[in-house]
DNA sequence: TCCAGAAACTTGAACGATCCAATCCTGCCT
DNA sequence: AGGCAGGATTGGATCGTTCAAGTTTCTGGA
């Protein structure tokens, strides 16, 4: 039976006028601290939550952000799409803005749904998650200046949108650094196919920490999709014809089958993953740590740069990882 | 510089007034059908879209669906979530409606961000994942009408609430028949403390496929906290106090510590784990897989039943679990 | 031919917030 | 005491849609 509590039963009650409500909610400096403090006691006593389809429909600004949901690929890794969103949806949260899922097949209906959300809703901006060479989607969005972030470097051009990311080679460079303070040599990578940013990043990092200390790299590397057989598969042709010491990983997949081919192996051999995943953290694998986090609250904090402050494009934001360090390495 | 597309553009496109392309969007049926094919035809040449807060603010429907994304906790399970939200995403697009994700860190400040969201954007629905006995969630929600379903049973009465979950006795009883089938008899169980809805249920199935098949169950079974370190342990003190020939598990986490725990024993001991997780099909473990896409589908079902048809509560649905056999049984 | 009644379509009002422009105080100075 | 500047407050218009009520057009039977 309760009535709807709309700004004006707030004026009512604080005997003000709807204005001096909705000044109170959007400029408050400009009224009487007095004033204002019977209008904040009113919307307490009363309950009053603002409506947002009304406020939309005048302002434009929907306060929602749109986030992709995929299905989980690689298992493990889909953890860190996870924990991404979560931080997301915290970030978001506090500033003031909701997060909205959608999924898309491929990438043309995943433009039709950016139409869609922007017509329909309204959305103020999008968050991608990864982003590839030549990406339609970043282009479709910049082209129409909706706002938006990608996690996830550009790879083409560094400077065509704002991002925030993750230094995955610093990432396995200290991996590496930390091997090679323990005495390693014999340091081999184990990571994807030549052509993903991502994964080239990784292998950089590997490398160029081996060439640092003097160790050539030539030979110790294997290159594969992900997954734990192919990591196993991997780690038991480099235990043959290279015999290293230790063994850095481009994921925590990898890195888990590279722990079943070392097994019972003597002297033990030392393993590194990558992504810090929860299965790894239960058995008791070293691995690069991304800030997931932080990298949510980054991004939420380059969109409200954009949306409520100045036209300038924000600076991106690279994030260094840090060692999680267990009884493997 | 293109004009906003609003109904009163489409209108006098195609040369009627505002209310009838409403009436075309909304009941097609009561429009002459040589004047609603020409307000289609205008609604596509011109790409109009209906702004969902001005309707919102006329009918009080938002289109909006609540689900909450959780720190990933146990890891191999948190894919669950994933799967079922990518699931409740698709399916609820096909409804018309959308999937808002928010966070809480306990029930009381849930219950807050509820009325937030049902005071500020109207939300039409929730949907809850797992729910405990005398839940204050559920409870808040069914005392303000608020329209909810959940994926998991309420333990302490069927007809509470809207619900869909999966059949858990029904899968491990099903894991338990197979292996009864290829002629195991001594077939022990390692789950969840004794409390948990959902760990109890699993062991019911095993324990009755057991007592069904003459076999007796006492003292083949062991309890622990989720995770690999405990199914590993665990089944290295079945192996040695009762020397089972397969493994039945509550969860992937511990199935995964168990085929570690196993590993070299002669003759070799079966594993069966629940969820399906990735990271099973990545090592080949059979496992009890959920229909997480038909559950999520089954959710919206019942909430566009109750949203969009009539007010009875509608009947809970119970989803059958299939085994996914792979080499490990 | 005429009219009742249904079907098809049109018009004005309302949802709840913000923006705009006009008015009202209030304190301060002369 | 009067005038004035400036901030605080007010009423009206507006966003895009749907609801409710009104008007026109069509159909068929006497």
């Amino acid at each position: 039976m309760a009535e709807k509590v709309t700004i004006a039963t707030v004026a009512r009650h604080a005997r003000v006028s709807r204005q001096t409500v909705s000044n109170v909610l959007n400029a408050p400096h400009i009224v009487r601290q007095e004033t204002r403090q019977r209008v904040e006691d009113a919307i307490n006593a009363l309950g009053y939550r603002a409506n947002q389809a009304a406020r939309q429909m005048r302002t434009g600004r929907s306060r929602l952000i749109a986030a992709r949901i995929d299905p989980t690929r690689d298992g493990i890794n889909g953890s860190v799409l996870d924990r991404f969103l979560h931080g997301l949806t915290e970030t978001a949260d506090a500033a003031g803005y909701r997060v909205l899922l959608y999924t898309a097949t491929d990438d043309d209906r995943e433009i039709a749904t950016y139409g869609d959300l922007l017509g329909t809703y309204e959305l103020d901006a999008f968050v991608l998650v990864g982003t590839k060479h030549g990406d339609p989607r970043t282009e479709w969005l910049a082209d129409r200046d909706v706002p938006f972030v990608t996690f996830g470097r550009p790879w083409d051009a560094l400077d065509a949108h704002p991002w925030v990311d993750v230094d995955g080679a610093a990432g396995t460079a200290q991996a590496t650094r930390r091997l090679l303070d323990a005495g390693h040599r014999r340091i081999a990578f184990i990571g994807w196919p030549v052509g993903s940013g991502v994964g080239d990043d990784r292998r950089a990092g590997w490398r160029d920490a081996l060439h640092a200390a003097g160790v050539d790299p030539t030979g110790l590397h294997r290159e594969t999709e992900d997954g734990i057989a192919e990591g196993e598969r991997l780690t038991r042709d480099l235990l043959v014809t290279v015999a290293p010491s230790a063994v850095v990983c481009a994921s925590d997949s990898l890195a888990l089958g590279a722990l079943q081919a070392i097994r019972g192996v003597d002297p033990p051999v030392s393993v590194i993953g990558f992504d810090d995943t929860p299965v790894a953290a239960a058995v008791g694998l070293t691995s690069v740590s991304q800030p997931l986090g932080e990298a949510a609250a980054r991004c939420v904090d380059l969109l409200t740069g954009v949306l409520d402050g100045d036209h300038e494009t924000p600076t991106p934001v690279l994030l260094q990882p840090s060692l999680a360090l267990r009884h493997t390495a």
